[in-house]
RNA sequence: GGCCCCGUGGUGUAACGGUUAGCACGCCAGGUUUUCAACCUGGAAGCGCGGGUUCGACUCCCGCCGGGGCUACCA
Protein backbone atom coordinates (compact mmCIF):
# COMPACT_ATOMS: atom_id res chain seq x y z
CA UNK A 1 0.00 0.00 0.00
CA UNK A 2 1.60 3.14 -0.88
CA UNK A 3 1.19 6.45 1.08
CA UNK A 4 0.16 9.41 -0.83
CA UNK A 5 2.09 12.19 -0.70
CA UNK A 6 0.29 15.63 -1.56
CA UNK A 7 2.13 17.78 -3.48
CA UNK A 8 2.65 21.11 -2.67
CA UNK A 9 1.68 23.77 -4.80
CA UNK A 10 3.43 26.33 -3.04
CA UNK A 11 4.82 28.16 -5.91
CA UNK A 12 3.02 26.88 -8.85
CA UNK A 13 1.16 29.59 -11.46
CA UNK A 14 -2.02 28.33 -10.03
CA UNK A 15 -5.62 28.88 -11.73
CA UNK A 16 -8.08 28.94 -9.19
CA UNK A 17 -12.22 29.67 -9.27
CA UNK A 18 -14.86 30.61 -7.22
CA UNK A 19 -18.08 29.42 -9.26
CA UNK A 20 -21.28 30.20 -7.01
CA UNK A 21 -24.27 29.12 -8.40
CA UNK A 22 -26.59 32.51 -8.63
CA UNK A 23 -29.64 30.38 -6.57
CA UNK A 24 -29.35 32.12 -2.85
CA UNK A 25 -26.99 34.95 -1.25
CA UNK A 26 -23.66 33.72 -0.67
CA UNK A 27 -23.54 32.60 2.45
CA UNK A 28 -21.23 31.93 5.72
CA UNK A 29 -20.08 28.35 3.29
CA UNK A 30 -19.61 29.59 0.16
CA UNK A 31 -17.99 32.72 1.70
CA UNK A 32 -14.97 30.21 2.68
CA UNK A 33 -14.84 28.36 -0.54
CA UNK A 34 -14.20 31.50 -1.96
CA UNK A 35 -11.41 33.17 0.73
CA UNK A 36 -9.78 29.72 0.46
CA UNK A 37 -9.84 30.02 -3.68
CA UNK A 38 -8.75 33.44 -2.76
CA UNK A 39 -5.27 32.89 -0.77
CA UNK A 40 -4.65 30.08 -2.66
CA UNK A 41 -4.47 32.58 -5.27
CA UNK A 42 -2.66 35.29 -3.44
CA UNK A 43 -0.34 32.88 -1.97
CA UNK A 44 1.66 32.37 -5.09
CA UNK A 45 1.54 33.90 -8.64
CA UNK A 46 -2.05 32.53 -8.59
CA UNK A 47 -5.25 34.23 -10.64
CA UNK A 48 -8.60 33.93 -8.98
CA UNK A 49 -11.26 33.53 -11.42
CA UNK A 50 -14.79 34.07 -11.11
CA UNK A 51 -17.33 32.49 -12.61
CA UNK A 52 -21.25 32.17 -12.04
CA UNK A 53 -23.19 28.69 -12.87
CA UNK A 54 -26.20 30.27 -14.16
CA UNK A 55 -26.89 27.19 -16.09
CA UNK A 56 -30.13 26.66 -13.90
CA UNK A 57 -32.59 29.13 -15.43
CA UNK A 58 -35.21 28.35 -13.42
CA UNK A 59 -33.67 29.81 -10.10
CA UNK A 60 -30.68 31.69 -11.29
CA UNK A 61 -31.30 35.07 -10.55
CA UNK A 62 -29.65 38.85 -11.81
CA UNK A 63 -30.38 39.55 -7.91
CA UNK A 64 -28.79 36.74 -6.98
CA UNK A 65 -26.03 37.25 -9.11
CA UNK A 66 -25.59 40.97 -7.83
CA UNK A 67 -26.33 40.01 -4.20
CA UNK A 68 -22.73 37.56 -4.12
CA UNK A 69 -20.58 40.12 -5.91
CA UNK A 70 -21.35 42.46 -3.38
CA UNK A 71 -21.13 40.16 -0.60
CA UNK A 72 -17.44 39.17 -2.28
CA UNK A 73 -16.80 42.80 -2.86
CA UNK A 74 -17.18 43.30 0.68
CA UNK A 75 -15.31 40.70 2.48
CA UNK A 76 -12.68 41.89 -0.25
CA UNK A 77 -12.17 38.75 -1.95
CA UNK A 78 -10.95 40.59 -4.99
CA UNK A 79 -10.81 38.36 -8.27
CA UNK A 80 -8.59 39.07 -11.43
CA UNK A 81 -10.76 37.38 -14.22
CA UNK A 82 -14.90 37.27 -14.48
CA UNK A 83 -16.88 37.30 -13.49
CA UNK A 84 -18.17 34.66 -16.58
CA UNK A 85 -21.30 33.66 -17.02
CA UNK A 86 -21.44 30.30 -17.80
CA UNK A 87 -25.07 31.07 -19.92
CA UNK A 88 -22.38 33.14 -22.05
CA UNK A 89 -21.02 30.38 -22.51
CA UNK A 90 -23.36 28.10 -24.82
CA UNK A 91 -21.56 28.31 -28.34
CA UNK A 92 -18.34 26.57 -26.70
CA UNK A 93 -20.66 24.01 -24.64
CA UNK A 94 -22.40 23.25 -28.06
CA UNK A 95 -18.78 22.52 -29.63
CA UNK A 96 -17.67 20.45 -27.21
CA UNK A 97 -20.86 18.42 -26.98
CA UNK A 98 -20.98 17.89 -30.68
CA UNK A 99 -17.13 16.82 -30.46
CA UNK A 100 -18.37 13.57 -28.32
CA UNK A 101 -21.63 13.49 -30.00
CA UNK A 102 -18.86 12.88 -33.07
CA UNK A 103 -16.75 10.38 -31.36
CA UNK A 104 -19.71 8.60 -30.07
CA UNK A 105 -18.43 9.56 -26.34
CA UNK A 106 -21.61 10.39 -26.11
CA UNK A 107 -25.23 9.87 -27.52
CA UNK A 108 -28.82 11.14 -27.65
CA UNK A 109 -31.14 8.73 -25.32
CA UNK A 110 -34.87 8.59 -25.59
CA UNK A 111 -35.01 7.03 -22.20
CA UNK A 112 -37.57 8.77 -19.31
CA UNK A 113 -36.57 8.95 -15.85
CA UNK A 114 -38.96 6.87 -15.32
CA UNK A 115 -37.54 4.44 -18.14
CA UNK A 116 -34.14 4.66 -16.23
CA UNK A 117 -35.50 3.84 -12.70
CA UNK A 118 -37.62 0.57 -14.29
CA UNK A 119 -33.90 -0.01 -15.92
CA UNK A 120 -32.44 0.26 -12.31
CA UNK A 121 -34.83 -1.76 -10.83
CA UNK A 122 -34.09 -4.53 -13.24
CA UNK A 123 -30.34 -4.55 -12.77
CA UNK A 124 -29.32 -3.79 -9.15
CA UNK A 125 -28.88 -0.70 -7.34
CA UNK A 126 -24.99 -0.46 -7.37
CA UNK A 127 -25.30 -0.33 -10.87
CA UNK A 128 -25.64 2.66 -12.92
CA UNK A 129 -27.97 2.85 -16.33
CA UNK A 130 -26.97 2.31 -19.36
CA UNK A 131 -28.05 3.32 -22.47
CA UNK A 132 -28.83 2.64 -26.04
CA UNK A 133 -28.57 5.62 -28.62
CA UNK A 134 -32.05 6.23 -29.67
CA UNK A 135 -33.43 5.81 -33.32
CA UNK A 136 -34.82 9.06 -34.36
CA UNK A 137 -31.66 10.78 -33.11
CA UNK A 138 -34.33 12.34 -30.17
CA UNK A 139 -33.70 12.42 -26.32
CA UNK A 140 -31.14 13.75 -23.67
CA UNK A 141 -28.02 13.39 -24.64
CA UNK A 142 -25.67 10.99 -22.08
CA UNK A 143 -22.38 10.74 -21.71
CA UNK A 144 -20.79 6.90 -21.93
CA UNK A 145 -19.71 5.71 -18.89
CA UNK A 146 -17.31 2.35 -18.95
CA UNK A 147 -18.74 -1.00 -16.79
CA UNK A 148 -15.25 -1.65 -15.71
CA UNK A 149 -12.66 0.18 -13.64
CA UNK A 150 -12.47 3.19 -11.32
CA UNK A 151 -12.32 6.74 -11.55
CA UNK A 152 -10.15 8.10 -9.36
CA UNK A 153 -9.75 11.45 -8.10
CA UNK A 154 -6.26 12.38 -6.35
CA UNK A 155 -7.63 15.12 -4.16
CA UNK A 156 -5.25 17.64 -2.81
CA UNK A 157 -6.88 17.47 0.71
CA UNK A 158 -8.03 13.74 1.10
CA UNK A 159 -5.83 11.74 -1.07
CA UNK A 160 -6.84 9.41 -3.62
CA UNK A 161 -10.64 8.40 -3.49
CA UNK A 162 -11.84 5.56 -5.78
CA UNK A 163 -15.35 5.35 -7.16
CA UNK A 164 -15.99 2.45 -9.36
CA UNK A 165 -17.46 3.65 -12.71
CA UNK A 166 -20.30 0.87 -12.63
CA UNK A 167 -21.99 2.44 -10.06
CA UNK A 168 -22.53 6.26 -11.80
CA UNK A 169 -25.21 6.49 -14.59
CA UNK A 170 -24.78 7.27 -18.10
CA UNK A 171 -25.43 10.68 -17.31
CA UNK A 172 -27.17 13.31 -18.75
CA UNK A 173 -24.93 16.01 -19.65
CA UNK A 174 -27.48 18.29 -22.25
CA UNK A 175 -31.34 18.48 -22.03
CA UNK A 176 -33.42 17.38 -25.39
CA UNK A 177 -33.06 20.77 -26.36
CA UNK A 178 -29.47 20.95 -26.12
CA UNK A 179 -28.73 23.00 -23.05
CA UNK A 180 -26.00 21.38 -21.01
CA UNK A 181 -25.87 20.52 -17.56
CA UNK A 182 -23.81 21.17 -14.67
CA UNK A 183 -21.21 18.46 -15.07
CA UNK A 184 -21.03 19.29 -18.61
CA UNK A 185 -20.41 22.60 -18.56
CA UNK A 186 -18.04 22.74 -15.27
CA UNK A 187 -15.93 20.42 -16.80
CA UNK A 188 -15.87 22.57 -20.17
CA UNK A 189 -15.63 25.54 -18.85
CA UNK A 190 -12.64 24.61 -15.82
CA UNK A 191 -10.81 23.29 -19.07
CA UNK A 192 -11.38 26.41 -21.27
CA UNK A 193 -10.45 28.59 -18.27
CA UNK A 194 -7.58 27.13 -17.67
CA UNK A 195 -8.13 26.35 -13.84
CA UNK A 196 -5.32 24.40 -12.75
CA UNK A 197 -6.97 23.93 -8.98
CA UNK A 198 -10.79 23.33 -8.47
CA UNK A 199 -11.06 23.98 -4.29
CA UNK A 200 -14.48 23.10 -3.51
CA UNK A 201 -16.87 21.98 -1.37
CA UNK A 202 -17.23 18.37 -0.24
CA UNK A 203 -20.90 18.13 -1.46
CA UNK A 204 -19.01 17.75 -5.18
CA UNK A 205 -16.37 15.00 -4.66
CA UNK A 206 -18.93 12.38 -5.86
CA UNK A 207 -19.87 14.32 -8.83
CA UNK A 208 -15.48 14.59 -9.50
CA UNK A 209 -15.57 11.23 -11.20
CA UNK A 210 -18.29 12.66 -13.69
CA UNK A 211 -16.33 15.65 -14.29
CA UNK A 212 -12.88 13.58 -14.87
CA UNK A 213 -14.54 11.44 -17.28
CA UNK A 214 -16.04 14.46 -19.56
CA UNK A 215 -12.45 15.70 -19.27
CA UNK A 216 -11.41 12.15 -20.67
CA UNK A 217 -13.73 11.87 -22.95
CA UNK A 218 -12.49 15.29 -24.73
CA UNK A 219 -9.07 14.38 -24.26
CA UNK A 220 -8.06 16.75 -21.84
CA UNK A 221 -5.50 17.07 -19.04
CA UNK A 222 -8.09 17.72 -15.86
CA UNK A 223 -7.53 20.22 -13.14
CA UNK A 224 -6.18 18.85 -9.51
CA UNK A 225 -9.36 18.90 -7.07
CA UNK A 226 -9.61 19.57 -3.41
CA UNK A 227 -12.44 19.16 -1.95
CA UNK A 228 -12.92 20.94 1.49
CA UNK A 229 -15.57 19.73 4.06
CA UNK A 230 -18.80 21.53 4.15
CA UNK A 231 -19.56 23.58 7.03
CA UNK A 232 -22.81 22.50 9.26
CA UNK A 233 -25.27 24.28 11.39
CA UNK A 234 -25.30 23.86 15.13
CA UNK A 235 -27.49 20.75 14.79
CA UNK A 236 -24.95 19.13 12.87
CA UNK A 237 -27.11 19.16 9.41
CA UNK A 238 -25.97 21.18 5.87
CA UNK A 239 -25.62 24.27 6.18
CA UNK A 240 -28.41 25.89 4.08
CA UNK A 241 -30.20 29.47 3.43
CA UNK A 242 -32.81 27.61 5.97
CA UNK A 243 -31.15 27.19 9.03
CA UNK A 244 -28.18 29.00 10.79
CA UNK A 245 -26.43 29.85 7.21
CA UNK A 246 -25.86 33.37 8.24
CA UNK A 247 -25.57 35.11 4.63
CA UNK A 248 -22.41 37.36 4.25
CA UNK A 249 -25.11 40.27 4.22
CA UNK A 250 -26.60 39.74 7.39
CA UNK A 251 -23.24 38.89 8.90
CA UNK A 252 -22.29 42.54 7.52
CA UNK A 253 -25.61 43.41 8.95
CA UNK A 254 -24.89 42.32 12.58
CA UNK A 255 -21.86 44.75 12.73
CA UNK A 256 -18.90 42.26 11.79
CA UNK A 257 -15.62 43.17 10.39
CA UNK A 258 -14.66 41.65 6.96
CA UNK A 259 -10.99 40.91 8.76
CA UNK A 260 -12.58 39.30 11.32
CA UNK A 261 -14.80 37.20 9.24
CA UNK A 262 -11.81 36.64 7.06
CA UNK A 263 -9.77 35.23 10.03
CA UNK A 264 -12.53 33.44 11.47
CA UNK A 265 -13.94 31.81 8.45
CA UNK A 266 -10.42 30.46 7.65
CA UNK A 267 -10.12 29.16 10.79
CA UNK A 268 -13.17 26.52 10.08
CA UNK A 269 -11.43 23.97 8.74
CA UNK A 270 -7.72 25.19 8.50
CA UNK A 271 -5.06 26.05 10.58
CA UNK A 272 -1.95 27.73 10.58
CA UNK A 273 -0.14 24.34 12.19
CA UNK A 274 0.43 26.78 15.69
CA UNK A 275 -1.24 27.93 18.03
CA UNK A 276 -2.41 31.40 16.74
CA UNK A 277 -5.74 32.67 16.35
CA UNK A 278 -5.10 35.56 15.31
CA UNK A 279 -3.79 36.36 11.53
CA UNK A 280 -4.42 39.09 9.96
CA UNK A 281 -4.84 38.68 6.19
CA UNK A 282 -1.63 39.18 5.30
CA UNK A 283 -0.35 35.95 7.58
CA UNK A 284 -3.46 34.10 5.99
CA UNK A 285 -2.30 34.29 2.74
CA UNK A 286 1.35 34.03 3.86
CA UNK A 287 1.00 30.47 5.58
CA UNK A 288 -2.76 29.09 3.83
CA UNK A 289 -2.05 26.03 1.71
CA UNK A 290 -5.21 24.40 0.80
CA UNK A 291 -3.26 20.32 1.17
CA UNK A 292 -3.15 21.77 4.64
CA UNK A 293 -7.12 21.98 5.23
CA UNK A 294 -8.56 19.48 7.39
CA UNK A 295 -11.27 16.68 6.35
CA UNK A 296 -14.22 16.87 8.73
CA UNK A 297 -16.53 18.96 9.04
CA UNK A 298 -16.90 21.91 11.23
CA UNK A 299 -19.97 24.30 12.85
CA UNK A 300 -20.13 27.92 12.22
CA UNK A 301 -19.96 29.41 15.80
CA UNK A 302 -21.38 32.74 16.34
CA UNK A 303 -20.13 33.36 19.79
CA UNK A 304 -16.23 32.89 18.84
CA UNK A 305 -16.61 35.14 15.74
CA UNK A 306 -18.30 37.82 18.11
CA UNK A 307 -15.00 37.54 20.38
CA UNK A 308 -12.88 37.72 17.28
CA UNK A 309 -14.29 40.67 16.08
CA UNK A 310 -14.26 42.38 19.11
CA UNK A 311 -10.78 41.79 19.01
CA UNK A 312 -10.50 43.79 15.53
CA UNK A 313 -12.62 46.33 16.68
CA UNK A 314 -9.86 47.27 19.25
CA UNK A 315 -7.14 47.10 17.13
CA UNK A 316 -8.63 49.54 14.41
CA UNK A 317 -7.09 52.70 14.12
CA UNK A 318 -10.00 55.19 16.09
CA UNK A 319 -10.80 57.18 12.50
CA UNK A 320 -11.41 53.94 10.64
CA UNK A 321 -13.42 52.23 13.42
CA UNK A 322 -15.72 55.70 13.94
CA UNK A 323 -16.71 55.64 10.21
CA UNK A 324 -17.49 51.94 10.27
CA UNK A 325 -19.39 52.22 12.98
CA UNK A 326 -21.23 55.87 11.49
CA UNK A 327 -22.86 53.63 8.84
CA UNK A 328 -24.79 51.85 11.67
CA UNK A 329 -25.18 54.67 13.52
CA UNK A 330 -27.09 56.32 10.32
CA UNK A 331 -29.59 53.26 9.54
CA UNK A 332 -30.26 53.86 13.54
CA UNK A 333 -30.82 57.61 13.17
CA UNK A 334 -32.41 58.02 9.59
CA UNK A 335 -30.21 60.62 8.30
CA UNK A 336 -30.28 63.06 11.60
CA UNK A 337 -26.99 64.44 11.76
CA UNK A 338 -25.55 64.22 15.29
CA UNK A 339 -22.86 66.49 16.54
CA UNK A 340 -19.71 64.93 15.32
CA UNK A 341 -17.55 65.83 18.44
CA UNK A 342 -19.75 63.80 20.21
CA UNK A 343 -20.10 61.17 18.07
CA UNK A 344 -16.22 60.55 17.49
CA UNK A 345 -15.66 61.15 21.72
CA UNK A 346 -18.94 58.60 22.10
CA UNK A 347 -17.30 56.44 19.89
CA UNK A 348 -14.18 56.41 21.34
CA UNK A 349 -15.24 55.71 24.76
CA UNK A 350 -16.79 51.93 23.77
CA UNK A 351 -14.53 51.12 21.36
CA UNK A 352 -12.80 48.64 24.20
CA UNK A 353 -16.65 47.65 25.01
CA UNK A 354 -18.12 46.73 21.81
CA UNK A 355 -17.89 43.00 20.02
CA UNK A 356 -19.93 44.42 16.69
CA UNK A 357 -20.29 47.49 15.27
CA UNK A 358 -24.22 47.29 15.61
CA UNK A 359 -23.50 47.06 19.57
CA UNK A 360 -21.86 50.57 20.06
CA UNK A 361 -25.49 52.94 18.90
CA UNK A 362 -27.48 51.76 22.06
CA UNK A 363 -24.43 52.16 24.07
CA UNK A 364 -23.70 56.17 22.78
CA UNK A 365 -27.89 56.59 21.59
CA UNK A 366 -28.04 58.44 25.24
CA UNK A 367 -25.63 60.86 23.76
CA UNK A 368 -28.23 62.10 21.30
CA UNK A 369 -31.79 60.94 22.55
CA UNK A 370 -33.41 61.65 26.00
CA UNK A 371 -32.62 59.15 28.53
CA UNK A 372 -34.49 55.36 27.58
CA UNK A 373 -37.54 54.80 30.16
CA UNK A 374 -35.82 51.76 31.92
CA UNK A 375 -38.32 51.71 35.35
CA UNK A 376 -36.74 48.35 36.18
CA UNK A 377 -33.46 50.13 36.41
CA UNK A 378 -34.91 53.44 38.30
CA UNK A 379 -36.54 51.11 40.77
CA UNK A 380 -33.16 49.24 41.22
CA UNK A 381 -31.69 52.38 41.56
CA UNK A 382 -33.35 55.32 42.46
CA UNK A 383 -33.63 54.80 45.90
CA UNK A 384 -32.21 54.81 49.53
CA UNK A 385 -29.30 57.31 49.50
CA UNK A 386 -29.51 58.55 45.46
CA UNK A 387 -31.26 61.64 45.83
CA UNK A 388 -28.80 62.86 48.25
CA UNK A 389 -25.76 61.29 46.42
CA UNK A 390 -27.14 63.26 42.71
CA UNK A 391 -27.44 66.63 44.83
CA UNK A 392 -23.50 66.36 45.68
CA UNK A 393 -22.74 64.86 42.27
CA UNK A 394 -24.62 68.16 40.70
CA UNK A 395 -22.79 70.26 43.52
CA UNK A 396 -19.42 68.99 42.20
CA UNK A 397 -20.01 69.01 38.81
CA UNK A 398 -21.34 72.84 38.69
CA UNK A 399 -18.21 73.57 40.97
CA UNK A 400 -15.88 72.14 37.52
CA UNK A 401 -14.48 75.78 35.68
CA UNK A 402 -15.29 75.80 32.05
CA UNK A 403 -12.28 76.27 30.46
CA UNK A 404 -13.42 75.28 27.19
CA UNK A 405 -12.19 71.88 27.17
CA UNK A 406 -13.34 68.53 26.55
CA UNK A 407 -15.85 67.00 23.54
CA UNK A 408 -18.55 69.79 24.42
CA UNK A 409 -15.75 72.56 24.59
CA UNK A 410 -17.27 73.46 28.11
CA UNK A 411 -14.79 72.15 30.76
CA UNK A 412 -16.14 68.82 31.16
CA UNK A 413 -13.63 66.04 30.44
CA UNK A 414 -12.62 62.45 31.52
CA UNK A 415 -10.39 63.96 34.08
CA UNK A 416 -12.05 66.18 35.05
CA UNK A 417 -15.35 64.31 35.79
CA UNK A 418 -13.67 62.05 37.28
CA UNK A 419 -11.43 64.40 39.78
CA UNK A 420 -14.70 66.03 40.82
CA UNK A 421 -17.15 62.83 41.32
CA UNK A 422 -14.63 60.23 42.44
CA UNK A 423 -14.08 61.71 45.94
CA UNK A 424 -17.78 61.29 46.35
CA UNK A 425 -18.54 58.00 47.60
CA UNK A 426 -15.91 58.62 50.75
CA UNK A 427 -17.25 62.21 51.13
CA UNK A 428 -20.80 60.73 51.60
CA UNK A 429 -19.88 57.65 53.90
CA UNK A 430 -21.43 54.86 50.68
CA UNK A 431 -20.34 52.63 48.07
CA UNK A 432 -18.71 53.69 44.96
CA UNK A 433 -21.82 52.07 43.06
CA UNK A 434 -24.23 53.98 45.10
CA UNK A 435 -22.98 57.19 43.78
CA UNK A 436 -22.21 56.48 40.28
CA UNK A 437 -25.41 54.28 39.75
CA UNK A 438 -27.80 56.93 39.84
CA UNK A 439 -25.83 59.45 37.61
CA UNK A 440 -26.01 56.30 35.05
CA UNK A 441 -29.56 56.15 35.41
CA UNK A 442 -29.65 59.61 35.81
CA UNK A 443 -28.38 60.94 32.20
CA UNK A 444 -29.15 56.88 30.19
CA UNK A 445 -32.13 55.91 31.72
CA UNK A 446 -30.63 52.57 32.71
CA UNK A 447 -27.93 50.85 34.36
CA UNK A 448 -25.71 49.73 31.10
CA UNK A 449 -23.43 52.37 29.50
CA UNK A 450 -19.84 53.47 28.89
CA UNK A 451 -17.81 54.60 31.93
CA UNK A 452 -19.56 57.17 33.95
CA UNK A 453 -16.73 58.90 33.69
CA UNK A 454 -16.74 58.94 29.99
CA UNK A 455 -20.14 59.19 29.99
CA UNK A 456 -21.08 62.27 31.89
CA UNK A 457 -17.95 64.54 29.82
CA UNK A 458 -19.33 62.71 26.89
CA UNK A 459 -23.07 64.27 27.48
CA UNK A 460 -21.02 67.68 28.26
CA UNK A 461 -21.99 69.89 31.27
CA UNK A 462 -25.71 71.40 30.05
CA UNK A 463 -27.13 68.27 29.27
CA UNK A 464 -25.77 66.14 32.08
CA UNK A 465 -26.92 68.54 34.41
CA UNK A 466 -30.52 68.83 33.52
CA UNK A 467 -31.01 65.23 33.22
CA UNK A 468 -29.40 64.83 37.12
CA UNK A 469 -31.84 67.98 37.99
CA UNK A 470 -34.73 66.16 35.98
CA UNK A 471 -33.74 62.60 38.11
CA UNK A 472 -33.30 64.89 41.32
CA UNK A 473 -37.25 66.59 40.90
CA UNK A 474 -38.76 63.03 40.11
CA UNK A 475 -37.03 61.99 43.29
CA UNK A 476 -38.63 64.59 45.01
CA UNK A 477 -41.77 64.21 44.01
CA UNK A 478 -41.86 60.59 44.73
CA UNK A 479 -40.68 61.61 48.04
CA UNK A 480 -43.75 64.16 48.56
CA UNK A 481 -46.47 61.29 47.28
CA UNK A 482 -45.41 58.68 49.37
CA UNK A 483 -45.58 61.04 52.50
CA UNK A 484 -48.85 61.91 51.67
C1' G B 1 -31.16 0.93 -1.05
C1' G B 2 -26.29 2.05 -3.80
C1' C B 3 -21.57 4.86 -4.15
C1' C B 4 -18.46 8.09 -1.31
C1' C B 5 -16.57 11.25 2.76
C1' C B 6 -15.99 12.23 7.94
C1' G B 7 -15.67 11.03 13.60
C1' U B 8 -10.13 14.63 19.66
C1' G B 9 -13.99 18.44 25.43
C1' G B 10 -20.34 22.18 23.85
C1' U B 11 -17.55 24.59 19.33
C1' G B 12 -12.97 25.30 16.17
C1' U B 13 -8.35 22.93 16.22
C1' A B 14 -2.99 20.69 17.83
C1' A B 15 -0.36 16.33 18.86
C1' C B 16 0.07 11.70 14.12
C1' G B 17 3.31 5.13 17.71
C1' G B 18 5.63 6.63 23.79
C1' U B 19 2.97 14.14 26.15
C1' U B 20 0.04 15.11 32.80
C1' A B 21 -3.77 14.89 25.23
C1' G B 22 -1.80 21.49 23.97
C1' C B 23 -4.33 26.15 22.25
C1' A B 24 -8.71 29.27 21.24
C1' C B 25 -14.11 30.43 21.83
C1' G B 26 -17.86 29.28 25.14
C1' C B 27 -19.07 27.79 30.20
C1' C B 28 -18.17 28.04 35.79
C1' A B 29 -15.50 30.48 39.89
C1' G B 30 -12.46 34.32 41.65
C1' G B 31 -9.92 39.08 40.71
C1' U B 32 -10.20 44.23 38.91
C1' U B 33 -14.39 47.22 39.65
C1' U B 34 -19.01 52.65 38.88
C1' U B 35 -22.98 49.11 35.31
C1' C B 36 -22.30 46.11 31.04
C1' A B 37 -18.38 44.63 28.31
C1' A B 38 -13.27 44.18 28.12
C1' C B 39 -9.12 42.47 30.88
C1' C B 40 -6.33 38.97 34.56
C1' U B 41 -6.20 34.21 37.31
C1' G B 42 -8.10 29.45 38.23
C1' G B 43 -11.52 25.37 37.09
C1' A B 44 -14.86 21.73 34.88
C1' A B 45 -15.05 19.47 30.19
C1' G B 46 -12.33 15.34 24.98
C1' C B 47 -9.55 10.92 21.83
C1' G B 48 -17.65 7.39 19.29
C1' C B 49 -17.64 1.69 20.38
C1' G B 50 -15.37 -3.18 19.83
C1' G B 51 -11.64 -6.08 18.07
C1' G B 52 -6.79 -6.55 16.34
C1' U B 53 -1.16 -5.04 14.98
C1' U B 54 2.67 -3.46 18.53
C1' C B 55 6.77 -3.63 24.22
C1' G B 56 3.38 0.60 23.65
C1' A B 57 -1.96 3.20 20.36
C1' C B 58 -5.86 9.42 19.66
C1' U B 59 -2.36 8.10 16.23
C1' C B 60 -1.88 1.80 11.89
C1' C B 61 -5.72 -2.29 10.23
C1' C B 62 -10.80 -4.43 10.44
C1' G B 63 -15.84 -4.33 12.01
C1' C B 64 -19.73 -1.59 14.19
C1' C B 65 -22.17 2.81 15.49
C1' G B 66 -22.96 7.88 14.49
C1' G B 67 -22.98 12.24 11.21
C1' G B 68 -22.76 14.03 6.23
C1' G B 69 -22.68 14.21 0.77
C1' C B 70 -24.08 12.32 -3.93
C1' U B 71 -27.47 9.07 -6.30
C1' A B 72 -32.11 15.00 -11.31
C1' C B 73 -33.06 16.30 -18.58
C1' C B 74 -30.53 21.07 -10.16
C1' A B 75 -26.02 23.31 -9.06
Amino acid sequence: METWAPMSIENSNLRVRFAPSPTGALHIGGARTALYNWLAARHGEGTFVLRIEDTDLERSTPENVAQILDALRWLELDWDEGPYSQVGRAEEHAAALQKLLDSGAAYRDSATADDVKAWKAEHGADRGYRGTPSADGSGAIRLRVPDEGDTVVDDLIRGEVRFPNRSYDDFVIARGDGSVLYNFAVAVDDADMGITEVIRGDDHLSNTPKQLLVFEALGIEPPRYGHVPLLHGPDGKKLSKRHGAASVQELRDAGYLPAAIRNYVALLGWGPGDDETLLSTDELVARFRPEDVGTSSAVFDEKKLRWMNGRYMREMPIDEYTEAVRVFVEAETAGRPLNEERFSFGCEIVQEKAQTLQEVWPLIRFLFEPPVQDEKAWRKVMKGDAARALTEVEAALIELPDGGEGPNGDGFTIDSVQSAVEPLPEKLGLGPGKVFQPIRVAITGTTISPGIFESVAALGREETLARIESASSRLRDAVETDSE
